[in-house]
DNA sequence: TGCCAGGCCGGGT
DNA sequence: ACCCGGCATGGC
């Protein structure tokens, strides 16, 4: 089987298993950027946490938060774990937010996706993923989102080489699958969920992993 | 109890 | 270019 057909006989397979997944419906773009940098080798029911205490103090609007300091701001965001980087992080989101588009994400929607990427990238605390997590999530842009969970299925099923750089795996994927960001969206979640299902660090076998070796 | 979670940065080699 | 320590909370 060549790779593209073994991308999309995964998705199918992992969508069978797993079912939808419904990642980060009916909320604002902003808030999902926020929850990406939240999320940083996080856990999400931590991030979630943080998530909570700002919308009870109806922070989760861009104008509205950018009004506290990093250190005001990291009192909020504390259950999320290395809350004064990721506050300071925050912080930088919205300097760039407030440059570039008067805090108004609709506008970012209609940038050039790999413009806009390059421009995230430029923001201190936006690595890759964080990237192409806010284009695909907040934005919507057919950006596919990589993880360490993405690169441990994909070596383990000797696809691909433990040390394959994130680019190189981003583009293994955005080269044989349609530009499609609803495709992407849910190929990522459903990815991450299987990693957390059957192939944790501690389990290199994956003896119930429905996927197939590609040998 | 120690280990891990949907990374990223900065400094050293 | 690669490697490593730092950043921090909460769940199991």
């Amino acid at each position: 089987m060549n790779r593209k057909d073994l991308l999309l006989s995964w998705y199918e397979t992992l969508y069978a298993s797993l079912g939808p997944s419904g990642w980060w419906p009916g909320e604002s773009a902003f808030e999902i950027a926020v929850g990406a940098i939240l999320t940083q080798n996080t856990n999400w029911t931590n991030a979630g946490k943080a998530i909570t205490q700002l919308r009870l103090h109806n922070l989760l609007q861009p104008e509205k938060m950018d009004q506290l300091s990093s250190e005001e701001l990291a009192l909020f965001i504390r259950p999320a774990g290395y809350f004064r980087v990721k506050a300071a992080r925050l912080k930088n989101l919205l300097f760039f937010l407030n440059a570039e588009c008067n805090y108004d994400l609709s506008i970012l929607k209609k940038m050039d996706t790999s413009r806009l990427r390059l421009k995230l990238l430029e923001i201190k605390g936006i690595g890759p993923e964080t990237a192409d997590s806010i284009l695909l999530y907040a934005l919507d842009k057919p950006s596919f989102v990589v993880d360490a969970y993405t690169k441990r299925i994909l070596n383990r099923h000797a696809l691909v080489h433990e040390d394959i750089h994130y680019h190189e795996l981003r583009d293994f994927f955005m080269d044989h699958l349609p530009e499609d960001a609803t495709l992407y969206n849910e190929y990522h979640a459903l990815l991450v969920r299987a990693g957390k299902t059957w192939c944790a660090k501690k389990n290199p076998h994956c003896v119930k992993c429905p996927l197939q070796l590609y040998l």
